[in-house]
DNA sequence: TTGACACTTCGTAAATGGTTGCCATAAATC
DNA sequence: GATTTATGGCAACCATTTACGAAGTGTCAA
């Protein structure tokens, strides 16, 4: 592989002004610039990003942690993220960490060695004095889905509180009251301000929130599905259930057709996210909006905007959750 | 950030002692080691993986092309090769290319700027002569999901004809003879070749293909939708839909039941790839298996197998789909 | 016409933070 | 005391950036 070295010989320039070229930075006269060109095409010169991320001590490389590969939610995340840098000429280099404290922090690390430019981190295990001191360093940091009031300007997050509050209360409205709710795992933040937000509909409601009628699942369809199971299996009287994500609704949906109930008109099923899949469930699934794609995008404008000094990013950094009104909800 | 010479300077040794330390290279006495791990210690010494990169030539990275960050395929694809290496101390850096030719050769140049030890590509754009030429470069690459014979050991991949015949034939079998078929992309060689398996079926039981009973559909949710509102359109007669994936069943499902008709009693769907939620749409979808989580996972083990001499890996290249029977197709 | 001055354009050489082959030295063995 | 063996050090190297300075060119006034 051809270095700029030997550009610089066919050249018959120096390796400072190759270097001008490629970045074009600094004044080249127009026929060095062609010179070096010719050269750099003729030798099929591809120039060598590690040497020059270490010389420079950038990379154009935006480091993302995420949970998991699969699932819609993360996908969508990065999507929305990579969407917005590639448009920038940057590029992503990705991990996920599988919520697993250990993993998180290797991971950070690594993303920090390989000199990523920035690091985009949606995290669950790693504490917020952890995320507060990793600020302080020199990679900047994007918290997304978590609120640090420490850090606030580094946080792009949705209320997950007031969208477990809207969830139920809306299922309320709707005149239900035997209401079941599936959470997502208790170790995730996000899962138990959802459920904080449906304990505060419950109590407006004149409703005692009670354990009984609760299910910590996995975020995953087989979470949803096994609730179900479980509350069928306790036989309690049932005429809603809320899910802490999308993924859950359509597991628990599943296991409510097994059982031979209608969907929304023996039980009702509500879910979170809004992930693509929930428009094409039947029924159609009526869920919460979690505008990730759009969180990502944003997060990679922040970046844009602080680290690359491109663009402006004006969005509010605490999106609002919506409800989605679809067809797995009706009224008692 | 401290480097590796400061570690030297305060443990009293040479900057190659610390390196082999940190490699476990050679031999080192136990006293010194410890010296050194002492000082690493003290100064919070991390790595600089882009350093390292650049004097060893290697990165213990493993560059990774996929079409999309989003949706169920490449986010199985992903968490498969993902979870093999880390096992392995190996990282993975992802581009999606959105199956673009210049955004597939420009994230290639990319991946092996980065100095990647190795590439598993899913692409679609580029051409048979690219790769083959590829293959030859200092960076060895690993194909899924295309065969192509001159490095057929470098493919892994699904047989998608049979795949698309098995599907056909199933159908054909339950007694179906108004079929459409709703197509993937025609650029994406899997969907000719599972098209081709369809043709395949139809005529050994006589029946000749039909372009009126044929869509081209984008492999997602909206395609299968837009597909088969398209043949409702046409009021063509049918009994079944046969999907290019099941993301198109699943929007061509939610087209069926809006035109208030029932799967599968009065249209029967089957898909292909057998993704998550496959197991979890209403009614259960019929499709063909598409290990992929498994073939990312041999794809994994083939690199550490080829470029780091780590275990063996003896799956066949060619993996063979199956029919997975669910409850989206009835007999006539 | 010429000299001063500014501005372009380009080259030199020192980083960047590691790895590694080769050689030297000290310790251990016989 | 000679021969191994275990350790450690030196220095070149990886491919690039970039501060600094040196030419070269042009403008303008004296």
């Amino acid at each position: 592989m051809a270095t700029i070295y030997e550009v610089s010989k066919l050249a018959g320039v120096s390796l400072a002004t190759v270097s001008r070229v490629l970045n074009n930075s600094a004044s080249v006269s127009e026929k060095t610039r062609t010179k070096v060109n010719q050269a750099m095409k003729q030798l099929d010169y591809k120039p060598n990003a590690i040497a020059k991320s270490l010389a420079s001590s950038r990379s154009d490389c935006i480091g993302i942690l995420v949970g998991e590969f699969h699932g819609p939610f993360y996908g969508t995340m990065m999507g929305g993220i990579e969407k917005e840098f590639r448009a920038a000429n940057k590029h992503i280099v990705v991990t996920a960490s599988h919520c697993d404290l250990e993993k998180e922090k290797e991971d950070i690390e690594f993303l920090i060695s390989r000199n990523c430019d920035a690091l985009i981190l949606h995290v669950e295990a790693v504490s917020d004095e952890y995320l507060i001191n990793l600020a302080q360093g020199k990679t900047p940091i994007y918290v997304i889905n978590r609120y640090i009031p420490q850090i606030a300007d580094r946080c792009i997050c949705l209320n997950n509180e007031l969208g477990g509050y809207i969830a139920t209360k809306t299922v309320l409205e709707h005149g239900h009251r035997d209401i079941l709710y599936i959470a997502g795992p208790k170790v995730k933040a996000d899962a138990r301000e959802r459920l904080a937000g449906h304990y505060r509909a419950l109590r407006e409601f004149g409703i005692a929130p009670d354990v009984e009628r609760e299910y910590f699942g996995d975020y995953m369809q087989t979470g949803g599905y096994a609730g179900m199971q479980h509350f069928f299996d306790k036989d309690l009287p049932v005429s809603a259930v809320v899910c802490g994500n999308d993924e859950m609704a359509n597991g628990a949906m599943s296991a409510i057709r097994e059982h031979q109930l209608d969907i929304p008109n023996d039980i009702s099923v509500v879910g979170f996210d809004d992930v693509l899949f929930s428009s094409y469930t039947h029924p159609k699934l009526t869920t919460i909006e979690y505008p990730i794609a759009q969180m990502g995008k944003m997060a990679a404008q922040l970046v844009l905007q602080d680290v690359y000094k491109q663009g402006e990013c004006t969005t509010p950094h605490m999106f609002e959750p919506k409800l989605v009104s679809r067809d797995s909800l009706s009224s008692v």
